[in-house]
DNA sequence: CGGATATTATTAATATTATTGATAGTATAA
DNA sequence: TTATACTATCAATAATATTAATAATATCCG
């Protein structure tokens, strides 16, 4: 059987529509008619109803779950293309969340020039959303992850390889400066500076704002941590930010959290289930997972 | 791409053998010569090294990639047409493990036959380790499973309907048998009767006296649980098993463990997850759950 | 109603692709 | 060296896919 028809025959479950599917595809339309006829006749079931009343087409039980079938399929095949092109081109494509990046890479980068990876490493950065997708659509080939749960994915393994509690960071001059823990719950009222968009941290920092029933003020948004704590140095506001920042800004004091189940900042190394790892991906891995026994217990 | 191909490549892969796979497939040698040949061009990149030195074959990185997802390909090809068929043939094929069979089929009977579901189902009995396979294989459609610890696997969705204790049955004469309730550890030194084979009740029967250290004399072997019970009445020997036994034979008493985290006999519905449930399937796995909850209420 | 439009099916011709038989090439073992 | 085992090559053939042209079917709308 010909894959070419599965993907004629996906392009028809969305489209609804011989000719529009040919079009696609760039063929003419008794192609398409006679791809459909050749995985009706290979499964024994009519796929789609061509219902000409209403101009239209419907998918028949048996196309329902051909359809399933044949996107597993084309994803595989669309998979193992690319993989190979970065195997052979010894590319290793790495995803990384900015904060991440910021925080363990330079932990590991001298480990990996010594293992020579460095040459052969291509980082994408991206937010966790955009990562978990390219890493599922084969855009990279493993990623780090940060997140709020453990992640749990049918098609992706997920290995934890930190985990780090969220913390307060305020003004040498705020009230709280002298404070070493507290409770979110005595930030009611503070101004805060906070990303523009970061899932995990909006996530943690949404389930704390909801768990002590407040609206938290937001003075000024930025997506660059740097400036956020320049922010908080200068007493605009106070952040809420991951513990692995390795040197507060001067003039900027952590607090650590005291509620009972704080949220944590979960770092995991994800990759496709169906990947098998490259030596240089193992390699890669094994790495970041030693590098993290080393960072635990530097803390 | 043609999933020929992939078939012979997959073959080639086990075989290591280009004229063995032509054998294999009724096909002549240079079919499969060729057949690598297009796909090593269409990925690009050298599948096998044909070691004629060693006379062997030897697959290359690229090809231990592709080998993975044409493994995926061919088993969702193979599922799809196993389930069109079933859909076309009206045919609902439940994989039942005997002890389940023995104690949920009965309660869900009427309620099957209302729903008109009697006349397609079609079971098949076996043991838990089988009926995974067959699920995972497509032999079944759904299956029901008994265990341990819930089930959790990545191709396969597994809905857990009911858990109940596992328990010791002992003649009325027995020394035991005015207890309601005991400690494992008070079997110490008693005869067992017990399955021939059944992986479940054996998992748990080990954790049980790996725990207490003790090995149990086992007395008599038999997979017809009646012929268990018939020797528990007789004062044989006491016996380990699920709570859903509908009513003890005469002569026999149930006494519930006292241990602490005793294991407890979970049933759960399993299917692929890759298969849409037919309206049927859908249909038969609501009244199971459904049937749970009359179950539960009457315990 | 009837013609314009849109869509899918049919068909015969053509183009593409897969398979084969025959045989060459390469290495091993005896 | 010869026999044996295995894979590659190649030209011929078989099988399959695609196409252009057109038929068939239904809608829409004046």
């Amino acid at each position: 059987m010909n894959t070419k028809d599965l993907a004629y025959f996906n392009d028809l479950i969305s489209q609804k529509s011989f000719s529009k599917v040919a079009q696609n595809f760039g063929v003419s339309q008794p192609t398409i008619t006679m791809a459909i006829k050749r995985l009706e006749a290979d499964f024994g079931a009519p796929l789609v109803i061509r219902d000409r009343v209403h101009n239209a087409i419907h998918v028949t039980p048996s196309g329902e779950q051909l359809a399933v079938h044949a996107k597993v399929i084309l994803r595989e095949l669309d998979l193992a293309h690319q993989e190979i092109i970065n195997l052979t081109q010894n590319r290793l494509v790495l995803g990384l969340p900015p904060i991440i990046e910021n925080y363990y890479f330079p932990k590991v980068s001298a480990r990996l020039a010594a293992a020579g990876l460095l040459d052969s490493l291509e980082t994408v950065e991206g937010g966790s959303i955009w990562l978990r997708q390219a890493v599922r659509n084969g855009q990279v080939d493993m990623t780090l992850l940060g997140s709020v749960e453990p992640l749990a994915y049918q098609d992706l393994v997920a290995e934890e390889f930190d985990r780090q509690p969220f913390c307060i960071y305020v003004s040498a001059e705020h009230r709280l400066a002298q404070r070493k823990r507290i409770y979110f719950n005595e930030l009611r009222g503070e101004d805060f500076v906070f990303f523009n968009s970061n899932f995990i941290h909006n996530t943690a920092f949404t389930q704390l704002t909801r768990r002590n029933h407040f609206q938290p003020k937001i003075v000024f948004r930025s997506n660059d941590m740097h400036v956020l704590m320049k922010l908080v140095a200068e007493n605009i506001g106070v952040a809420f930010l991951t513990k692995i920042i390795d040197q507060p800004a001067e003039n900027v004091v952590r607090l650590d959290l005291l509620d009972p189940e704080p949220p944590e900042f979960i770092t995991s190394i994800v990759y496709r289930t169906n990947h098998l790892l490259t030596p240089q991906q193992a390699q890669l891995r094994q790495i970041l997972h030693e590098a993290l026994d080393q960072s635990k217990t530097n803390f």
